[in-house]
Formats: structure tokens, sequence, C-alpha cells
DNA sequence: ATTTATGCAAATCGTTTGCAAACCT
DNA sequence: AGGTTTGCAAACGATTTGCATAAAT
């Protein structure tokens, strides 16, 4: 292979996480893999069947599940617990937090800092020695209102 | 009222609460109040009912929304998203984030420390400014597997 | 009396699953 | 051929709702 661009990169190790689990990366979940990968924030299942049309809402679901269960893709809970999908941390190479719009549901990445991540480390190590959990994730999510609902009006009313 | 225990203190402001949204305090809503508050975290669907005998699950929902709309309950989702329910910050006086287990999906609570605070505070003036969000809140849940998971001998596999 | 709360059963929504046909190796 | 994946339709579980009754003001 004289060049590479990196979405080769990515349906390489994705088609390799997927072998490993001894599953096809087939035509379908190739294009939900672009789909997402197309894409800077995580996806609705609504937004990911407009992006790869004719796929039935079950296959993506499906193929979700698989391409979940071996480290591809990542399922987060939109401020009404709504599902959006993104390609994992070590695919995209980036950690990163949501910011959740409470107006509308939808959900964006934000980057993290070291400075965060530093302070959420302690805060884990100081976890596990209070509660005995064995600590290996976190999330965080930064609530608020998104650019759009506040120009369009619908600003939140905050008690006062 | 010459002796005030915490307990009157709270369904006195969870009366306050209701009262201003126009609801009434009744015996069904201070029992699932009562459960929630000799509650260390947060509880279920399931425990709920377990702890208030005879509360219909559709009365029980009814007011964990009715509660929740006057800032009394919040409602925070486990690790497959399945609601726990406690109450708000503002009435147990303790800000605190979660910790999950992944494998049983449980829920805890976990203090939080100034020095998480601070760096969250850092990361949402970053968020606002660069992404045009007016942020609120956060949540941060700590997720890995709990003690007793960790004894059962159901420990997680990691990846490696 | 009038408004609000409750219980029951039925509906809803996101998501999952059984099964038979289509696919890959 | 033999196992995997896909599509469809039906099933699911958590949560919500319509409606008639009971309770609170």
């Amino acid at each position: 292979m004289v060049l590479m661009t990196e979405t080769d990169q990515l349906h390489e190790m994705v088609g390799g996480r997927l072998a490993r689990s001894g599953q096809r990366y087939t035509d379908g979940r190739r294009d939900l893999v672009d789909a997402l990968a197309d894409q800077d924030g995580p996806l609705s299942m609504a937004a990911i069947l407009e992006r790869v049309p004719g796929m039935p809402q079950s296959s993506a679901y499906r193929h979700l599940t698989v391409l979940a269960s071996c480290g591809v893709v990542h399922r987060i809970a939109g401020a009404d617990d709504v599902g959006f999908f993104e390609l994992t941390d070590e695919l995209s190479g980036r950690h990163h937090h949501h910011v959740l719009c409470g107006e509308c549901g939808s959900v964006g990445d934000i980057e993290s800092s070291d400075d965060l991540e530093d302070a959420l480390a302690r805060a884990a190590r100081i976890t596990a020695s209070r509660t005995g959990y064995a600590i290996d994730a976190h999330r965080i999510d930064l609530v608020g209102t998104c650019p759009d609902c506040l120009s369009s009006g619908a600003a939140p009313v905050r008690a006062g």
C-alpha cells in the first residue's frame, strides 16, 4: 500500500478489532463507521439513519452492539437518556468529554485538559480508597444550553 | 415547634417547594421522600417500590416527575441507563457525584472536592468560550467495579 | 364544590430478538 | 457447505398517559 489515508487506517483498525472478535467487517458496518468518523460529535440513531440511507434501524443497532463489544464505538446518554454513538477514544485518538444541551438534547464533544484529568485522577484515587471500587473510567458531561437554543430564545429559566 | 428533627426540616422544605409549584404534599409523596432520605445513595425504581410497599409503580413515577419538576429529586442514569433517583443537592445539602459499577449497574454517591470542582469550573469556562454553550451544571461519573462484584470474582477483563 | 392526586390498564419510545433469506470464505 | 450477517416483524423493558375514582382544600 503506497498511500494510506486516515480513513484507511481507521478501517484497518476497525477490521482488526472485528477480526479478533471473530466478526466480519461488512459493508454495512463500514458505512456505519464512516458515518461516525465523518462526524465531529456523537450521532443519534436518527442522525445515523439519515447518514446511512437504506440501513434498517435494527441493523444499525446490531452493528453498534457488535462494534461496541470490540471497542470501536461507544454509546453515550444524552440529556434525556436518548442514545448517541461515537467512535471510542482509542480509535479517534483523543480523550474527550461531552456538552449536553438541556433544551434540545443535542450532544457535542469537548476536549479535556490535563488540569481536569489530573483532578479526576486524584478524585478516582480517593474514591477507590474510600469505597473499594476499582475505578477504570470516568465520564464528564457539562450541561447547559447550546448556542442555537440560546439564540432561538428558548433560554432556560434559572432558579432565582 | 419546640423540637425539629432533620427529617422535619426536609419535609418542610419539600412541602414548600411543592406548594410554590401549586402541588400538595401527600402521604404518597412523603413516603417517597422518606425512602429517598433514608438512603445514602440513589435508588432504582425497584428499590423504591420495595421501600414504599403498596405504592403502584405508575404513582411512583408520577410522584418522581412532580418532585423533580420542583427540584426535590433528580434522576440519574446508571451504567446501563436504568434510572436511579435521589434527593437533589440543594435538599441533601451536599454537592456530590457518582460511582457506577459496570458489572451490576449499581450506583453510589461520592463527595466532590474543591480541587475537582475548581478544575470543572475552569473547564466550563473554556467550553463556554469555545462552543458558545451556556454551561450551568455538570455531572461526573466514575465508572468501575464495586467491591461486591470484585470479590464475587466477576472482575472485568481489561484490554491488554 | 372544585381542584389535585391516585390507581389501573393501555399506550409509547428506544432498543432487542427470532427467524428465514442473503452473504462471505 | 457452513457459519455469519441482514431484514423484517414481533417482543421487550422502562416510563408515560387516559380516564374514572378518591382525597384534599
